[in-house]
DNA sequence: CTGAAAGCGCTTACAG
DNA sequence: CTGAAAGCGCTTACAG
């Protein structure tokens, strides 16, 4: 292999001038550095990650660690943090948290590894993994809602779009109307749940109980809540999902039971995934800006890598906008 | 941080015995290996990756490149690979290509920063980049074909898939059945067409050239595919899609002409995404397994990794199998 | 079974 | 603006 020395060599200079050059941390005269540069190119020098990290300490990779690569949100927000991350040249690495019995093993894995920073879905993060990455006093982000003990966070306007589109199935005309949201205990949850609250009270219906069911965030939730909701005698004449996910297994009750979507029941969904648009009939929905939101967590990631951030907690909230389709 | 140094003084041994007992390179009595244990726990040590980096020589880190992560094929080749690095404690970075002016770059930013092997999918990776790849000389595998020149790839069998498909379109009465190809010049196509006729030859069937048209792996391939074959004036009965998208395209026209599935037209799709039980008739397709193609990609480069492979090229072909829904 | 020492390829004070 | 030297935290011959 081709070293910082044989690029000296070849240059006749310093090892310690090759280093300002490749790293720019000091000044060199132009006819230096052309000699330099033109060494690297006719070696094809490339520096050795693990000897810079040794000395600088960072490893220039950054990890993001999600509850499941098959919600393809997901993807997406890693697709968003690459937009920023490959033009700095930082690695990212991506972690299905879903394999691991705790995510924590996740975190911990991935702090031996002395990734520089974190991005991470909380929902399901064990307490003692999110103190863990407190502890080694990387960045991180969480994604959806704050960490406990503050940090920053990156959502979209969750009450908002769930008001939105509760409001959009008032204007409709339905008054009967349920919410089917994912894990009761998760943030987003109980962020949709209330601007689903809000749209009704504002529309002075009343908010009963038993129109609010709670289960997984994925097709088979869907059909599991939609079993409960459309069971009873009096049947909800909308459904507000909190997914698009669920929203779908709600589609598969529906057509099971010869329900008629939207005539007999109308339904929403979150995220506007691909497949709320493939669906028939095709779902509206919330847009909710997966790729975006991985651009913003990895500007904040960088921002404090910059060190030019003092704040303990920042958070970005993305708008998200209603998308209208058939299901309605 | 503590490092071995921490770790072999309150254990009071040497540096070399810590190293030993954590990499396990040389036996170490049980008496000693209990002590550093005990120190390394005690103390919270994690070994630093860029130091063994730079005398062990590998990263631990393993890249996948994808065309995009937002064809959900990819994000689950991931999750499959991630499956069989997790428990050897290797990293996964992913690359979506698309953002890049040519996938060139990735690969070139790829082993700079001295990955320890890498999976592509070689669509569109123009031959400058996989020279590159081979120079490098590390393990690589390729997704769908084998690579100019030679390596290890996996596939799912791509001929018996399109034949299983299309004998059950015969087996359900169809005569006169087309095939609606992607690009013809990749890999796939050509396996999948040789498939289609396969079946239609083994059937008695005639092979018509005009049966058989080429278009984009798309949604939009599939529309203007389709739109070219429900024009004529003997329509066929039937349509082999080469993938899911194409089918869903497929779908659009006959929804806009009137014209039903199955009953006018049977169709099948391929690779079994989410959508294809999604839309309206849902499809019937073959199950293309990318969790087990990725979970393939990671073995392969694992024996090369352990060095006990001398074949120059090793084709993985998975079993795929045939799932009907109601659009044949 | 264990230790002392060299060295992996860089970066960064320290000098000039 | 440039160079010589120390050292980052490990691993691995080399000895015993």
């Amino acid at each position: 292999m081709v070293g910082i020395r044989e690029v000296a060599e070849v240059a006749g200079v310093s090892m310690s001038t090759v280093s300002q050059v490749v790293s720019g941390n000091r000044p060199v005269s132009a006819a230096t550095r052309a000699r330099v540069e033109a060494a690297i190119t006719h070696l094809g020098y490339r520096a050795h990650p693990g000897a810079s990290q040794l000395r600088g300490g960072r490893t220039g990779t950054i990890a993001l660690i999600v509850p499941t690569l098959e919600n393809p949100f997901y993807p997406l927000v890693a697709a968003g943090m690459q937009d920023v991350l490959v033009p700095r040249d930082i690695l990212l690495t991506v972690t299905d948290a879903s394999g691991m019995d705790r995510s924590t093993n996740a975190i911990h894995r991935l702090l031996s590894r002395r990734v520089d920073a974190m991005v991470a879905a909380p929902f399901g993060i064990p307490a003692a993994g999110l103190a863990e990455l407190h502890d080694a006093g990387i960045p991180f982000v969480t994604l959806g809602e704050e960490p406990p003990g503050g940090g920053d966070y990156v959502h979209s306007d969750d009450v908002r779009g769930a008001r939105a589109v509760t409001e959009h199935l008032i204007a409709r005309g339905r008054r009967r109307i349920a919410f089917l949201g994912g894990e009761e205990s998760v943030i987003p949850t109980q962020q949709r749940l209330e601007g689903y609250r809000a749209a009704l009270q504002a529309a002075g219906l009343p908010l009963r109980d038993d129109d609010v069911v709670f289960t997984e965030y994925t097709r088979q939730g869907g059909r599991d809540g939609a079993a409960l909701l459309l069971e009873r005698d009096e049947r909800p004449d909308a459904i507000v999902a909190a997914n698009d996910l669920i929203a779908i297994g709600v589609l598969d009750v529906t057509r099971a039971r010869g329900l008629r979507v939207p005539e007999d029941v109308a339904l929403t969904g979150y995220d506007d995934i691909d497949a709320a648009s493939l669906v028939s009939p095709p779902l509206t929905t919330i847009e909710n800006p997966a790729r975006e939101i991985g651009r913003a967590c990895a500007r904040l990631l960088l921002e404090r890598l910059d060190g030019d951030v003092t704040e303990v907690t920042r958070a970005v909230a993305l708008s998200n906008r209603l998308v209208v389709r058939d299901s309605t």
